[in-house]
DNA sequence: GTAACGATTGGCT
DNA sequence: GCCAATCGTTACT
């Protein structure tokens, strides 16, 4: 049976809670219908000065202010001039941290994330990637700060994976960008997983 | 005020 | 593998 995850589920260190939210279920309705994404990859991240790589390391400003906010909500944030990602917030309010929601399986509404994902050549493509699991879910900006446990969206415990995997977070320069911050976690042979890349500066 | 850069993607070589 | 798209945030002058 499936279980309805609570919010004391979300709170805690994004660090320990990576790996045992894969294989979470996530569900959005619009009405378009509701799309449900089994996630396979999460990445973590925290601030407060201690995480170069966070959106909060200098703060809180008026993007991430989510991030600070209720365990449980969303921080959806417009990167690369195009892109909406989501995070879903973790750890007490004041605290900055979430997990990146970097891919996943889609499980249920396939017709309408093919409709949202034209670019998609296979169903594995179409939300294997933190931006195109957004769009599959149907993530807007304006979903920024919402709710993770009230309509319009759900989050279900799915089936725990045997075996999870740890490695340095994708996409990111700098400091926070090497094996120091071991933070992107992944459920090893699943197809949906994202390739890895380092970011395009860092050579 | 102005320039550079992204927690990326998709198309092309 | 390489690179353009595209615009808000950040990092300078």
């Amino acid at each position: 049976m499936e279980r309805r995850l609570t919010r004391t589920d979300l709170l805690g260190s994004a660090v320990d809670l990576g790996p045992l939210l894969l294989g979470t279920l996530i569900s959005h309705t619009t009405d378009e219908g509701t799309v449900t994404i089994r996630l396979t990859e999460l990445e973590a991240y925290i601030g407060n000065g201690v995480d170069p790589g966070s959106h909060a390391y200098r703060g809180k400003t008026k993007r991430n202010s989510s991030m600070f906010g209720e365990p449980g909500h969303l921080y959806a944030y417009f990167t690369y001039g195009m892109h909406v990602c989501g995070n879903m917030v973790c750890s007490p309010e004041g605290e900055p941290a979430g997990l990146l929601m970097r891919a996943g399986e889609v499980v249920e509404g396939l017709e309408l994330a093919r409709l949202r994902r034209p670019a998609a050549k296979k169903d594995r493509d179409l939300a294997r990637g933190p931006g195109r699991l957004a769009t599959a879910l149907g993530l807007r900006l304006d979903d920024d700060g919402s709710d993770l446990f009230a309509a319009p969206f759900a989050l279900t415990a799915g089936t725990r994976p045997t075996d999870v995997m740890a490695g340095p977070r994708t996409g990111i320069s700098g400091a926070g960008g090497g094996a120091q911050f071991p933070w992107r976690f992944w459920i090893p042979g699943d197809p949906t997983v994202s390739p890895y890349k380092r970011h395009p500066k860092s050579h």
